[in-house]
RNA sequence: GGGGCUGUGGUCUAGCUUGGUAUGAUACCUGGUUCGGGACCAGGUGGUCGAGAGUUCGAAUCUCUCCGGCCCCA
């Protein structure tokens, strides 16, 4: 695709063309950059700290509810992942396998852990006493997609978490199922800024080799929904398959009930999506690896002043990740396009009049807005702008999510609705063959979830006329 | 599965119809000058023209094969 060679920025507006708005943002952010193997991408440093972030603010939470972090082999053989039919169907067409010589056992890369992790847990787990047990790893998995390949957001590897836990009871199961997919909930809505809608996937939608599956569902401004996350209550097909059993308090033999949640990269994709603008990535403050950038503005006379000032206001902002840019072969003009395309959310400008009355200027990214702040306000300043910067970024993320959706009764106001690139509340069965038949007619569009908010339906299904069992939220989607 | 477009220094690109050893911009390096919203001047580094074969005295250019990328249809 030609453009300008000149641009250093963004050469197509959000608004115009999203798809090449959001490429180019990836890479000249970067975020990350292309691979000689299609469909894979290297995650950059810049895009690596905010995953870095991700971890850590999920990892600290699911260590306090007892979560365990471990490490599993990539490769699974053949026959582990078999076991569980549904689940080898499910994945069936997108595992890829190392086959290595004809008398051997091939080895699918892991599209997920499951398989591998619960042949483990059926040695591991002997009595009641075992359990919960509760395990995590941090790692990657491989899922060979061949169309609309983009960063972060669909990529044949990419990086996740995945939670495996095992309990005794059914309802402690179910119980915790939900406070996973509320943790999620506080990453995208808490630290990324990014709002969801916390429900249950219909029959159709649901995980290969789940009872029930649970997601949060962020809603794109090209108006497709996003799957951030997914927390699923597993069949009791894994443990039969792998053989999971313990003895119980009643010294009876038991299988024990299991859920397996994850979220990946794509919450990266998602945040850059939804907050980005024509001049680049807009960082929530709490996601940013960057919080404050000091650009001081140099002139031969002053230039010693400015940077003596410039350091001490640097170690003023000693509770932020801050940055002070004195590189001398930029401009400051190019300097704020830099850290504009980055998403620094907060730039401080300092320079000769500024020194003079003791002051400084604060540029917010997301509204664009500047403030002159004197040297010794500006510490308590930036921490203020900081946290309603996070504050206001979720909800104007929210209000904007909100006019998306669109409570329908009939058919015609449906397809209107999902037309117009809204995501439309209605009454649904829940059954699969209803929502195949659905996806017929409507190209593109899928069930999104079952809100766990929402309430009991009015009238019949829309789609079939037989009683409809929930309002269901559908949309196309990435 | 069918059809179309395309591949030239890191990036974007001219040249291809009509064959003569590659144009410009940007980026990068050096020096100078500048710096309150992408500064300027001078010099410089960098290309087996996607790969292979053929035609020709000579191929980025013509022919064939292969490989990659993009788009449309089923």
């Amino acid at each position: 695709m030609p453009r300008d060679a000149d641009e250093k920025g963004l050469t197509v507006k959000k608004t115009e063309d999203m798809p090449e708005w959001y490429s180019q943002l990836c890479i000249k952010a970067e975020l990350a950059d292309y691979s000689p193997v299609r469909g894979c991408m290297v995650i950059r440093p810049h895009g690596y700290a905010i995953w870095e972030r991700i971890q850590q603010f999920f990892d600290t939470r699911i260590k306090a509810l007892g979560v365990q972090n471990a490490y599993f082999p990539m490769f699974i053989p053949e026959s582990f992942f078999k076991r569980e039919a549904e689940h080898a169907e499910g994945f069936a067409p997108e595992v890829a396998w190392v086959e290595r010589h004809a008398d051997e056992e091939r080895l699918a890369l892991r599209p997920t852990s499951e398989t591998i992790m619960y042949d483990s847990y059926s040695r591991w787990i002997r009595s009641w006493r075992d359990l919960p047990l509760r395990i995590n790893q941090w790692n990657n998995v491989v899922r060979w997609e061949v169309k609309d390949v983009k960063p972060f957001l669909r990529s044949r590897e990419f990086l996740w978490q995945e939670g495996h836990c095992v309990y005794e009871t059914e309802e402690q199961r179910n119980k915790e199922t939900l406070l996973y997919l509320d943790e999620y909930r506080r990453v995208f809505e808490e630290l990324l800024a990014v709002p969801v809608i916390k429900g249950e996937k219909t029959m159709a939608e649901r995980f290969a080799g789940a009872d029930r599956s649970y997601t949060i569902e962020a809603f794109m401004p090209d108006g497709k929904a996003l799957q951030c996350g997914t927390s699923h209550d597993l069949s009791q097909g894994f443990a039969r398959a792998f053989d999971i059993r313990f003895l119980g308090r009643d010294e009876k033999k038991h299988a024990p009930w299991q859920n397996s949640w994850g979220i990946s990269t794509r919450a990266i994709g998602a945040m850059v999506m939804l907050h980005g603008d024509d001049k680049g990535l807009v960082l929530p403050p709490l996601a940013a690896p960057v919080q404050v950038v000091i650009v001081p503005i140099l002139f031969e006379d002053t230039k010693a002043e400015v940077l003596r000032g410039s350091a001490a206001l640097r170690d003023a902002f000693r509770d932020v990740r801050v940055r002070l840019d004195d590189r001398d072969e930029y401009s400051p003009g190019w300097k704020y396009h830099d850290w504009e395309l980055k998403g620094v959310p907060l730039r401080v400008e300092l320079g000769p009049r500024d020194l003079e009355k003791k002051s400084c200027v604060i540029a917010r990214r997301d509204t664009g807005k500047k403030e002159s702040v004197t040297l010794a306000d500006a510490p308590k300043r930036v921490a203020s702008l900081l946290a309603e910067m996070q504050r206001d970024m979720l909800a104007a993320a929210r209000a904007r999510m909100e006019k998306s959706m669109l409570p329908v009764s009939e058919e015609k106001a449906f397809q209107a609705a999902v037309a117009a690139g809204k995501m439309a509340l209605a009454p649904f069965c829940g059954k699969k063959t209803c929502e195949e038949a659905l996806r017929e007619r409507f190209a593109g569009v899928t069930s999104r979830c079952i809100p766990l908010d929402g309430k009991a339906p009015k009238g019949k299904c829309l789609f079939c006329g037989e009683k409809a069992l929930h309002e269901t939220y559908f949309s196309r989607a990435y």
